[in-house]
DNA sequence: CTGAAAGCGCTTACAG
DNA sequence: CTGAAAGCGCTTACAG
């Protein structure tokens, strides 16, 4: 394990102006430089206009490496690992916490992990030596809890987001996932669906098994059958969507409406369904999970159980400063609401 | 302009192993350990082998900010600034750069200006004091050449992104936009129609003017009429692209044919007409801009230019790598080539 | 209000 | 191969 060097970088090309640099221009010391910086109150404000001008004057930027050094501190830096940089959910999260975090002052440093697990170590440990203020992530599939234990044991708070490790005792935000598919499920039965199929996810991630959960709590209560076929987990995609219908059907052509893991599942559904010639609204209803922006826009628009990410992200970021204030905070888990989404693509059964 | 304080984070929680404490740890010099991390040949197998053990035992994090600053070097951070995080062809450039980025052993740092001159200088002055290595910019509109001036005199070197400011005299890596218009709309001339409108973009950005200038170039070759109301600029999104093709066939209800700015104000046009009664592929054509993976699956499935986000990403790390080894290389500009994806949402004109 | 001094965690000649 | 020493750019008491 030695040390991931980046490119062969001869020096630092930077103009690398000083404080002391500034110091001497304007003709004060650097401690006075400092605390100007720092908006400290023992610098006169005439001192601190001068030191104020000579800084634009000459050009000078604050090295925050050095400060950080300096103070023991971190300098600001966020690490955020998700599973996907190019997948719309975690755009829009990514979109939000960039935002709750530049307003706190931080400058969060986003990576995707590609749901590999040396990715993601090897991120962790790139972050780590960044030394960043705490770690907001998506655990990769397989993650286990030895492999937060050392994030934390090593100092640095994490909260886990969308996803959780099985057995960790480490804070969270989730989905309340079960609710959401119950509530889905619920509404498909209620048009009056009895066949009804689950498709997408995989199986070593903590949502799923909520999100299964929820389905077959309403099924269960509604005393429907599910027999194993009916619910096929598959890896996200929307190519994974179009090989789930099929697959489903093929298992039972009664099959008159399908739960989805995600919205991008029922994209790849719905395109299916277009090319099998089965009119979804009419022949088929489906149901999706996420409400991305693209839902109200598909043909039929999509209903859909919605969670925020807005709320995502800032609860994130709360918790994550709760546990940098407080490495000995008691453990929280949030669980943030969900709400179905009524649009067009769910209809009752034709037969 | 006194600092920006992320959260006042009272003091750095992380165990604080130090280089020293291996050492002490080993029973060896502290150089013997730096030497070790940086593999140096001057060290025995031997004398590696315990160093190394004892890293992991103690739980050692190398301390990057310390060696850069004691270098006088970057720590191997890259800045990237796209307009957004969660814009479907963004996230499909930045999980392209990511990849490349790690291969080289640097961290990116993506942010998102979100169009916003402020943001974007906030941006801009952060990375640098964290003192990135350099910066892949995608520039807000309205961004002039002198604050990318200001990024080079500071010794950051940087790269534009897809868009390039006017006057400007630094390097950039762009599509060859005018071809790729150029290429569309003589399609569908080449399929018969005559009154073709083009929808999307804004003026304040160079891409707009070489995408329009594309489709001039093949219109006037064919002697074809383009009334103001034809070319219809409005900023990106699906709303917008319902709104533009509305606009457009209000002006002039003969038009038969759209050159569509970006895939995105496509999918927008594809909605409108869906709600209008209109059958994209016979009653309209439609052609989109980027070729994002969704295109393939909209109904009908989209004809399209097409420009490799692989293709952006290395030629700009290729780019800035070779500005931060010389910062003399003489300006470079990259047009990487397009193709056009032929699908189903062209047709001949119905009159 | 200012200046001198110490120290954060590293790296790098340099003398042994 | 090792150890002592200097220094990167800051901040922070402390004495004036």
């Amino acid at each position: 394990m030695s040390i991931v060097r980046p490119w062969n970088v001869p020096n630092q090309n930077h103009k690398r102006v000083t404080l002391h640099d500034v110091a001497r221009h304007v003709g004060v010391s650097k401690s006075t430089v400092s605390l100007v910086l720092q908006d400290s109150p023992s610098v006169s404000d005439k001192t601190r206009e001068r030191v104020l001008r000579g800084i634009d004057e000459i050009g000078y930027v604050y090295n925050r490496k050095a400060a950080a050094l300096r103070q023991h501190q971190q300098d600001g830096l966020m690490g955020v690992i998700v599973n996907g940089l190019n997948t719309p959910y975690s755009g829009e999260i990514l979109n939000q916490l960039e935002q709750v975090a530049l307003a706190g002052g931080i400058v969060p440093m986003f990576a995707s992990s590609g749901e590999r697990l040396e990715q993601q170590e090897k991120l962790v440990r790139l972050y780590m030596e960044h030394k960043v203020a705490g770690f907001i992530l998506c655990p990769v599939p397989g993650t286990t809890s030895s492999v937060l234990d050392k994030i934390w044991r090593n100092g640095f708070p994490l909260v886990q987001l969308m996803r959780e490790v099985p057995f960790g005792q480490f804070p969270a935000v989730v989905a309340d996932n079960r609710a959401g598919t119950y509530a889905a499920t619920r509404h498909l039965i209620g048009l009056g669906h009895k066949h009804i199929a689950f498709v997408g996810g995989r199986e070593d991630i903590s949502d799923y098994h909520e999100r299964v959960a929820g389905y077959r709590d309403a099924m269960n209560e509604a005393r429907l059958s599910m027999p194993s076929g009916y619910v096929y987990p598959i890896p996200q995609s929307r190519a994974a969507g179009r090989q789930a219908l099929k697959a489903v059907l093929d298992y039972d052509a009664r099959i008159s409406a399908v739960v989805c893991f995600s919205d991008l599942m029922a994209y790849g559904v719905l395109s299916m369904s277009r090319e099998l010639g089965i009119t979804v609204g009419r022949d088929l209803a489906v149901v999706g999970f996420d409400d991305l922006v693209d839902s109200r826009l598909t043909y039929p628009a999509l209903t859909t159980v919605r969670v925020s990410t807005a709320d995502f992200a800032r609860s994130a970021m709360e918790l994550l400063q709760l546990y940098i204030r407080d490495q000995q905070a008691p453990l929280e888990r949030r669980v943030l609401p969900v709400t179905l989404v009524t649009r067009e693509s769910c209809g009752a059964p034709q037969s």
